[in-house]
RNA sequence: GGUCGCGUAGCUCAGCUGGAUAGAGCAACAGCCUUCUAAGCUGUGGGUCGAAGGUUCGAAUCCUUCCGCGAUCACCA
């Protein structure tokens, strides 16, 4: 059964000029010069705006074909183009640049096509799993994480409005050596606080706890070297690291306090993340808890031990040879036949198909792992697994301080709580500044001062290329001025007060009311306007929103300077007011969507 | 040392599978609100695209070498 609902992408094609245009000169060429060309073999580009036209074909390429000259290829390109399809007005030639003037007329229908498709629906029928966050659960949430949250929860939009059926989920590492570093800290020094006797956020607590307990550790590692350990010795030898290492080895064994302690500090966490998530505006489908899958995947190693995929070495232990892809030997089981990182890696994959049975899975993870991931689905490879293939390590740049990699431990990372909060006071500060809400609640305003201060931080992070290191410097405040989400935000937001004042002039024009000229700067728009789906399609391809984030910028850049050197609503002819409030209002349409997109909400006003 | 990534304006970044005189924002300077929201718009200055070769009609983009920065090559996760 297959139900016929629109498909965005498709119907945007239908409305795709710079396609049209490519399928009429692989016609031409096969006319004029008897030669055969695909499509997309065709180069076509936005004309530039020191020239006439709206796209330029570029016919250096063809001129092979033709065996005249680039400039006469064009002409005669151009002159067919012209007698033979009718959304051509005119074309002039450049060099080798054939420049395209699309009538009028069809930049309308265009539109009109474009308002009637807002929506996606349609499903490629695959599957992805995004996982995101991953955070050790000793301590809070800091910057590193907030790029990670955004990244992920944004292309998991991108990927759904890609058509696929996208499934959220996170990973906690909530055992092993760091929680119950924070657990003895608690132990020896917290006296039964809690977060409600505290009054701090769990995630807080905790992580209050692990630094306290790295100070302690310092403080004894320095009073063993100055009694005359070496200093590999001493790190090695305090009484709190190996209280905590006898603590990890009580873990493991499933000691009922131990185990009892470490369910309520990540009990405390939890509750602790669930706030940053809603602050943020992210959330999971699932959770997965390293605690229930690191010791799967040992069923995998014997699988691949029985295919002979893997080998034991003299002393027990389990090794992967991917030297024939360039990496080295991998270790899958210690001698002691305890899992190591990767095996563990391999189980919750393998549990995540049974889970799931996506097409495609996508982690992501900071580029320091780079190399895990490629051993990771070297191995599935190896082990013939179906879903092998389809695993792709959204690889992102980690985020620097100007004093240099950001260290939880001893108190130098930016916290997601923090710096959020510290958004939404610099967003208030502006926006009283400004004096433009008068008439809000005190409860709109704080909406507001989310809306901004998040549109602010998730646009100054999803802007760049996600493998690209970010420098964060806490000095330097992130702007809400130029290339940044407020001044999306405030485009919108501008449109959606000129439609307001449109329906209480009473909605003058009607769609008998055609327009028959366009502004240059109107045809701008609406060619970048027709851009979207395949924005939306290479964001997919590429997994990067920032694709999405310059294309949104751009829109907004273009509706301004329309907006300052034309009149909407007090345009003489009505049928040009009528024409321009509806450019208006579906250039709002795509900027909400595109933000949406992004994970970044828009405002009525501001 | 091996592998991978990055290097574009003072700063932060765009630049699609090679295409026109390399583009934005910030910062600096000069203009634009009795007119639809000035978180806006316009203009000026600012570049040997890390370096050198090569391929091509054409290179920031592709190839090689080199320089600089980073990550990784853990029986940590």
């Amino acid at each position: 059964m297959s139900v016929e609902c629109p498909n965005f992408a498709s119907q945007m094609k239908q409305a795709d000029i710079s396609r049209e245009l490519r399928a009429a000169t692989a016609k031409a060429v096969k006319t004029l010069f008897n030669a055969d060309i695909s499509d997309s073999e065709i180069l076509i580009n936005d004309t530039r705006k020191e020239f006439e036209g709206d796209y330029s074909i570029v016919v250096f390429p063809l001129s092979k074909l033709s065996r005249k000259s680039p400039e006469a290829t064009a002409g005669e390109i151009g002159k067919y183009l012209k007698d033979h399809y009718d959304i051509i007005e005119d074309y002039n030639v450049i060099k080798g640049f054939l420049n395209c003037l699309i009538k009028t007329q069809r930049w309308i229908e265009v539109f009109e096509a474009r308002e009637k498709t807002n929506d996606f629906s349609k499903s490629n029928g695959k599957k992805v799993v995004v996982e995101y966050c991953g955070p050790n659960t000793n301590k809070p949430l800091h910057l590193g994480h907030v790029r990670n949250m955004v990244i992920g929860y944004s292309m998991a939009n991108i990927l759904e409005a890609g058509g696929y059926e996208v499934h959220k989920v996170n990973i906690y590492n909530d055992r092993g050596i760091a929680i119950c570093k924070s657990m003895l800290a608690w132990q020896k020094f917290g006296h039964g606080e809690t977060p409600e006797s505290s009054g701090l956020k769990g995630d807080q607590l905790v992580g209050k706890y692990y630094v306290l307990f790295d100070q302690q550790y310092r403080k004894q590692v320095a009073d063993l070297i100055k009694n005359g350990h070496n200093e590999d010795d001493a790190k090695a030898a305090t009484p709190l690291l190996l209280e905590a290492q006898q603590m990890l080895r009580k873990w493991e064994s499933g000691d009922r306090e131990t185990i009892r302690l470490w369910e309520t500090m990540n009990r405390w966490v939890y509750a602790g993340f669930e706030k940053t998530f809603e602050t943020l505006g992210v959330d999971f489908e699932k959770n997965y808890y390293e605690s229930e899958h690191y010791l799967s995947g040992k069923e995998l190693v014997e699988e691949g031990l029985k295919k002979g995929i893997f080998f034991r070495k003299d002393d027990g232990s389990v090794w992967v040879d991917l030297t024939d892809r360039g990496m080295d030997q991998k270790i899958l089981l210690r001698k002691d036949g305890t899992s190591v990182y990767l095996t563990q890696d391999l189980g919750t994959a393998n549990s995540r198909y049974q889970d799931f049975e996506m097409d495609l899975s996508v982690y992501v993870v900071a580029d320091e792992q780079n190399y895990h991931f490629k051993a990771l689905k070297g191995t599935l490879e190896k082990l013939g697994k179906p879903y092998a293939s389809g695993i792709y390590h959204l690889s992102y740049g980690m985020v620097d301080l100007p004093s240099g990699k950001m260290k939880s431990r001893e108190g130098t990372s930016v916290d997601a709580d923090d710096l959020m909060q510290q958004m939404f006071d610099t967003a208030e500060e502006h926006t009283k500044a400004l004096g433009k809400i008068e008439a809000f609640s005190e409860q709109q305003a704080q909406v507001l001062y989310r809306k901004l201060g998040l549109g602010a931080l998730k646009f100054h992070l999803l802007r760049v290329n996600p493998k690209r290191r970010i420098l964060f410097n806490p000095e330097e405040s992130i702007e809400f001025h130029g290339d940044t989400g407020p001044f999306i935000q405030y485009t919108y937001a501008r449109i959606q007060s000129i439609l307001k004042k449109w329906e209480s002039m009473g909605k003058p024009g009607n769609n008998d009311d055609k327009s028959n000229t366009l502004e240059n700067i109107e045809r701008f728009i609406l060619r970048q306007e027709i851009a979207f789906s395949k924005v939306i399609e290479e964001a997919c391809e590429s997994m990067d929103p920032s694709l999405i984030a310059s294309f949104t910028l751009n829109l907004a850049k273009l509706y301004n300077r329309f907006y300052n050197e034309y009149p909407i609503l007090k345009a003489k002819d009505k049928s040009v007011l009528f024409f321009r409030v509806r450019l208006s209002e579906q250039v709002a349409k795509t900027i909400e969507q595109a933000m949406l997109l992004l994970g970044i909400e828009v405002p009525e006003s501001m």
